[in-house]
RNA sequence: AGAGAGGUGUCCGAGUGGUUUAAGGAGCAUGCUUGGAAAGCAUGUGUGCGGGCAACCGUACCGGGGGUUCGAAUCCCUUCCUCUCUACCA
């Protein structure tokens, strides 16, 4: 094919070296060979192109491969415990699930999500929206002080962000669609906060890159709607503050372990008992290599909740964003890394029903400080 | 939203069909020069794909996509974006 195209290039020049000269003759000649030429390259690309086409959609398609440490398995039960910390606080045997908590104290009202957008949109009111800004303000401090970068980035997202993450194909559908403007939603601060590295060559002294922001998040969740989605336990719209890290391959492991600690960090300032779980393979995303997941124990429900996911993507995204740096003059793939430091609903559902007393909701002090009120009654 | 002007390498910027193999400048890197620096001089300096141990060779890329032509940064179509003016507006 290039060897085809290089002679067209020749011939070409030729031809033009020939009209210069005056002989016309030979000119028109040498064009008839270069149409065949061309004629030829056309078949050959006419074979490549589709070929490309189908093996860059299988590529596509193709999720990343766990890392040597992911332990085998097919569903959430199969996912390793490696840590757990702190107590399950006793609660009477009164004690409220949040969903009718957030109702008592009237702090959360989803009726008039639904009346005026739908299911899986809450309203936020009084101290219930304070509680909000206050989790989202303490996050992102926490992040600066662990050296992030704060962001403040779009919620809209095209195309080609889409890719850049990965959630195309994959997530294709599970993303608010904007058919007018052809814009997604975006379901994580991590699609636009890692996107403004794509097509990006770093510096190797710019790196690690570390960014965090706070967005909204949008989830269509669509097919997964069912038991245990009461109350804040799954949304179509929630809060979260993300960390997202830009790293040389051999640090990335390090990085992720840093990451696993600031959000142990933020779940002991807030007092809540949580345990970490090494995901197995059948339970990581498509584009993870290895996933930490983020239980707290909300003591109502008695049951873990998912609050955070750190994961290390390794050079996946980073292929699909081509995002490099040099080495010794060649460039070569980063790794990617993110984690939710962290995602609200979830956290407010287990602070509000670990910490209820007859006399109210009493708040940790990490997080009083922020609200300016430590009871919600 | 309407009218006009634009989009060229790391940056500025020239280039309206054939030595553009992208001028020129700046920056950066290396070397010479220097007691050291600056200045000066010299050389080098993009990305993807294919081939090669390598030096290197081939090819594609001048916002994106498509077309005309033997030949396109240059001409045509389409689309996105930026700027100016007008309109509107938190």
């Amino acid at each position: 094919m290039d060897a085809v195209l290089s002679e067209t290039n020749n011939l070409a020049k030729e031809i033009g070296n020939l009209m210069k000269s005056g002989k016309k003759d030979e000119a028109e000649k040498l064009k008839i060979t270069n149409a065949e030429l061309k004629e030829k390259a056309k078949i050959l690309s006419d074979k490549l192109t589709p070929l490309e086409e189908e093996q860059n959609n299988v590529l596509l398609r193709l999720p990343n491969l766990p890392h040597a440490s992911v332990p085998e398995g097919k569903t959430p039960e199969e996912n390793i415990a490696v840590l757990e910390w702190g107590k399950t606080p006793a609660l009477p045997v009164d004690a409220l699930p949040h969903w009718d908590l957030i109702k008592k104290y009237d702090i959360i009202d989803f009726e008039l999500g639904n009346k005026i957008t739908g299911a899986g949109f809450p309203v936020y009111k009084g101290k219930g929206a304070r509680l909000q800004r206050a989790l989202i303000n303490f996050f992102l401090d926490e992040a600066t002080s662990a050296g992030y970068r704060e962001i403040q980035p779009p919620i809209l997202i095209n195309q080609d962000s889409g890719y850049g993450t990965c959630q195309l194909p994959d997530k294709d559908g599970q993303m608010y669609f904007m058919n007018e403007d052809k814009l997604y939603l975006i379901p994580t601060a991590e699609v636009p906060i890692t996107n403004l590295y794509r097509d990006v060559i770093l510096k190797a002294e710019d790196l690690p890159v570390k960014n965090a922001g706070y967005t909204p998040c949008f989830r269509r969740e669509a097919g997964s709607w069912g038991a245990d989605v009461r109350g804040l336990n799954r949304l179509h719209q929630f809060d979260k503050v993300e960390i997202v890290q830009i790293s040389k391959p051999e640090n990335s492991y390090e990085l992720l372990e840093d990451m696993k600690k600031h959000v142990q960090g933020l779940l002991e300032k807030l007092e809540l008992p949580y345990r970490i779980l090494r995901l197995c393979a059948g339970d990581m995303s498509f584009a993870s290599a290895l996933t930490f997941d983020f239980e707290v124990y909300s003591a109502a429900q008695k049951r873990w909740l998912e609050v955070s996911s750190v994961s290390n993507f390794e050079t996946f995204q980073a292929n699909r964003l081509k995002l490099r740096y040099k080495v010794d003059g060649k460039t070569q793939l980063l790794h990617t890394l993110n984690g939710s430091a962290m995602a609200l609903p979830r956290i407010v559902a287990a602070l509000l029903e670990n910490n209820q007393t007859p006399e109210g909701i009493k708040l940790p002090q990490a997080i009083s400080k922020y609200a300016g009120f430590d009871l919600i009654n």
